[in-house]
DNA sequence: TTGAAAGCGCTAACAG
DNA sequence: CTGTTAGCGCTTTCAA
């Protein structure tokens, strides 16, 4: 590969045989230009194949055109389909999108560190920044943010939160409509203001029917298959084990399928079982859901940043994406109804 | 949000008590400066949240830290694919990554947008880049860049290409050993080097075991599910339809199985069927595939970047992935042996 | 060991 | 209408 040094503004300046600022009038479509001298302009721009630089762009206006992604873990399915929404928006508007990932949640991680990616977007290259599940609650930034599924319930930035609670009692409510009254819950991790939402979701269904509420059919979890499994286990080796088990998050609904299997208990027949999210296994699993629209928040949050880019504002800083109930077979009343 | 005005250089200066370019010398760990001014520097870096602007940095000394990626469209089954391996290298390294994307082919597309795309990141932020399915020959850099299944076979920079040639003719010669001699073949888009590639493996296949060649069963596609649907069912109208076809890609095999499907055609009793590519429901359908590592030429391309980024040269600037020939339920003998 | 000064490529004042 | 000038925030000589 040949040495190449990129071709400046300064370049194309003297082959059109004008200044430096006249190009750049040109460049971002300035109206007090001869028609003459621009098309003069274009003609060396083309020939010489110039491309402005970013950073000396960014550096100067602050007006780039780029938004950005910023995510702890590209290859996490649940990136991904964020990844696919915020693509949509993009594709539909005039601006580029720049995803900034350090390939990890170890590398990443720790919440001082997001202050450092946002700053590394939005206060140089980007106009703005959608943010995926920051654990900070606030941000020092010159450009708008949006976060999406952030840590903190009430953040202070934009951000859009699936209706955890809302859809955890509304799966709830369905099991207990089948005559289910002892439902054991997997807890998702407890730092995360979704996870809390949905046990609030399940601890107020069951005040609600009028249910007793036995704590110890909560069981601690983190949103794995591996914490759905063990938390199964437990509740179903009781000699009083529940009826109908609703888990967290789909990955520990993984789990609590796999402890049951395990232990030859009929799904749905002895035991009734409800995940949160959207796994895609789900209809092969035959998993009653609480789905969450991952690619639809992506492209929401996209949406309110442009508008806060635009300069608009939003009308409620706090967007709730409902989440839909998807019965499945794995949902069935107890053996002996009450 | 509160107007806020990002820290710069020059505040840090100010609160530690020292000039800019000492400031510089810390931050970038040069080794000629007095310990105790290192430490009240660091102090006020931490006090005051600096983060340093990444325009202006990379304005000046040319090594950023970031990789990009450039891909026309992340929705895209093969770029998450390819993302999932770029990811897991950027993570084993001490890089970042960026990742630009227009959001659609669309909005990207010809050739002479392509040379922008790479210049905006690789003359400004990025150190190099790798770029996806690029059609250009050749590009204009300052930093390198490594192309991941580039549109044509020989280009002028390092690329990552799966064994076409080699892919397609050991999935012709499985067929053949079944028995098969009438194989018809669902051509990809023929603007691209790979489509081109697995086209002359079916033909050398065939005419390697002395069968005739007969390019009526050679069928124009586009890689579209829709064009496997319509050229299957052009060949399998015949009143001498193939035993076996051989589409050249997955999406076009799934249209195979579609045009059979409606047909009546029993697949594999009365059709074989082989696809190129690896989509996900291939083992739900029972299709036999020549896969490709999609995610791991993420990889390779990445590590090769990294590889050029630190000034290595390589040993050879196009890497072959090998493909993998995966026989599911799609493929049986004929009925009638020859 | 440190500071002053120059300048990366660009845009935005201000003059002409 | 166009050129000159002054920086954006940073790194890197060059002196001290």
């Amino acid at each position: 590969m040949p040495r190449f040094r990129p071709v400046t503004i300064r370049d194309v300046a003297r082959v059109a045989g004008v200044s430096t600022s006249t190009v750049s009038r040109v460049l971002n479509n300035k109206d007090d230009v001869a028609d003459e001298t621009r098309q003069r302009v274009w003609a060396a721009v083309a020939r010489l194949g110039y491309t402005s630089n970013l950073a000396a762009r960014s550096m100067r206006s602050h007006r780039t055109g780029l938004l950005g992604l910023i995510l702890p873990d590209v290859g996490h399915p649940f990136a991904i389909e964020i990844l696919k929404g915020v693509n949509r928006a993009i594709a539909e508007s005039s601006f580029d999108l720049i995803v900034y990932t350090t390939g990890s949640i170890q590398k990443s991680g720790a919440a001082e560190h997001e202050q450092r990616y946002v700053a590394l977007l939005n206060n140089s290259i980007a106009d703005g920044s959608v943010i995926v599940a920051p654990a900070s609650p606030s941000f020092q930034t010159k450009a708008p943010i949006v976060a999406v599924d952030p840590h903190v319930a009430c953040p202070g930035y934009p951000a859009i939160q699936a209706t955890n609670y809302e859809g955890a009692k509304e799966a709830m409510r369905y099991l207990i409509s089948l005559g289910h009254q002892r439902i054991g819950f997997i807890r998702g991790r407890s730092e995360l203001a979704s996870a809390n939402q949905r046990l609030q979701g399940y601890i107020d269904a069951i005040r609600e029917a009028g249910l007793p509420l036995d704590p110890t059919l909560i069981i601690p979890g983190d949103y794995t298959i591996e914490s759905g499994y063990h938390g199964a286990l437990q509740l179903l080796r009781r000699p009083d084990p529940p009826t109908a088990i609703f888990a967290a998050n789909d990955q520990s609904a993984l789990g609590v399928l796999q402890a049951a299997a395990e232990l030859g208990i009929q799904v749905p027949h002895e035991l009734s079982v409800v995940g949160f999210d959207n796994i895609p296994e789900a209809q092969y699993y035959g998993l009653t859901t609480v789905d969450q629209f991952i690619a639809e928040m992506g492209y929401v949050a996209m949406r309110m940043l442009m508008r806060l880019v635009e300069g608009e504002t939003l009308p409620d800083p706090l967007y709730r994406m409902p989440t839909r109930l998807v019965v499945r077979q794995s949902c069935a009343p107890p053996i002996k109804a009450p």
